[in-house]
RNA sequence: GCCCAGAUAGCUCAGUCGGUAGAGCAGGGGACUGAAAAUCCCCGUGUCGUUGGUUCGAUUCCGACUCUGGGCA
């Protein structure tokens, strides 16, 4: 970690970045909302889906009045037909550090991504490795074309790790660890070393919400319903007329997809919110397998939310 | 009232030429360093509606009953 970092981060009297987790409607904005006003703090989203204009009900972007309370940071940055990924999103908040640290103000991530999250507190570095977008395209025009096999089989005469680690049906992550490798010089393990080689730029530290199952996934239910009556379907509608192809990002956000079959006159309403609420649910599962595998986790149980002082961690 | 079809996992259903059963979805667990709200992997005991009968043995065949669809009156 780099010295300066650090120095810059005690001016604003605090030595760690704290990051606010937990999955889809476990309460992270006002809870992230509260802290950030109790330690004179802005906030930086994590949240993949945030980033982009126009997908407000959908994403829960923070309300106008909520942005009022406290500044909202990392929302908005790219309009959906814009590629967004990690990579990006690392130099986004670098610079955002950066920025809020030199106003001596502390930032407080808060966010749902979990690849996110691990890659600040981890301080992944892609730009030692940089994959060639071609060859990966001409990779996934193989694998249309001939299967994955081949492919695979390539894949594991490189490294013959990712046997173990990559299954042959995630075809995503087989082209793209291919592609990778094919860009660079070593093994996985070795792009790997070197991407967490300075550590990570400033000490961050990890919170995550944590609700029983079944008293979150009434609390997803509900939401959604909520979404519906702030005017998710118009949004959709408006997404569905960008007529984006359907490997954009921003059309696999949940709460869009699970829409247009209704605009398209498909499905009835019911069975698309039905399933919207569904896949909320399923992702909320996937984000606390997640979270439960991240290092150093400070958990918050929700019925400790209320009094529970973040401060205390921070000095 | 009569006729027909159905009743099997939380749901939708398959199946057992008679030897107590399996898919999809849901649910649970897991992986994941450039699409991550994505992508992928693993996990299936349930009075086979109730009750008699036939049988060494019935969820399976036969009867009655109950319920649910549909049709006829």
């Amino acid at each position: 970690m780099d010295p300066e970092n650090l120095k810059k981060l005690e001016k604003t009297g605090y030595h760690a970045i704290p990051i606010i987790c937990g999955p889809t409607a476990s309460g992270k904005t006002s809870f992230s909302i509260k802290a950030a006003k109790m330690l004179h703090a802005e906030i930086c989203c994590c949240d993949s889906m945030q980033i982009y204009r126009h997908l407000t009900v959908g994403t829960a972007k923070p309300t106008e009045e909520e942005k009022r309370e406290v500044p909202h940071h990392l929302i908005d940055l790219v309009d959906p037909d814009t590629p967004f990924n990690v990579a990006s999103y690392l130099e986004a908040a670098y610079s955002k550090i950066d920025e809020l640290l030199e106003r001596n103000v502390l930032p407080v991530f808060c966010g749902g991504t979990g690849q996110y999250v691990t890659a600040l507190q981890k301080g992944f570095d892609f730009e030692g490795a940089p994959v060639d977008r071609e060859l990966e395209n001409t990779l996934r025009e193989e694998y249309e074309k001939n299967g994955i096999d081949a492919i695979y089989r390539r894949l594991i005469a490189l490294d013959p790790e990712c046997e173990e680690k990559i299954h042959p049906n995630n075809t995503k992550r087989v082209i793209h660890t291919l592609a990778l490798l094919e860009s660079n010089k070593g093994t996985t393990r070795d792009i790997r070393e070197s991407s967490t080689k300075n550590g990570p730029r400033y000490p961050f530290i990890l919170f995550a919400i944590d609700w029983p199952r079944d008293v979150l996934y009434e609390r997803i239910d509900k939401r959604v319903d909520i979404m519906m009556e702030q005017g998710l379907l118009d949004e959709a509608e408006w997404l569905y007329d960008q007529h984006l192809p359907p490997e954009c990002t921003a059309m696999q956000a949940i709460g869009y997809k699970e829409l247009f079959p209704y605009i398209k006159g498909e499905k009835s309403l019911k069975e698309c919110v039905d399933l919207l609420k569904q896949h909320s649910r399923n992702y909320a599962k996937r984000q606390l397998t997640w979270f439960r595998h991240m290092d150093d986790v400070n958990w918050i149980s929700s019925d400790e939310m209320d009094d529970y002082n973040i401060s205390l961690l921070l000095f």
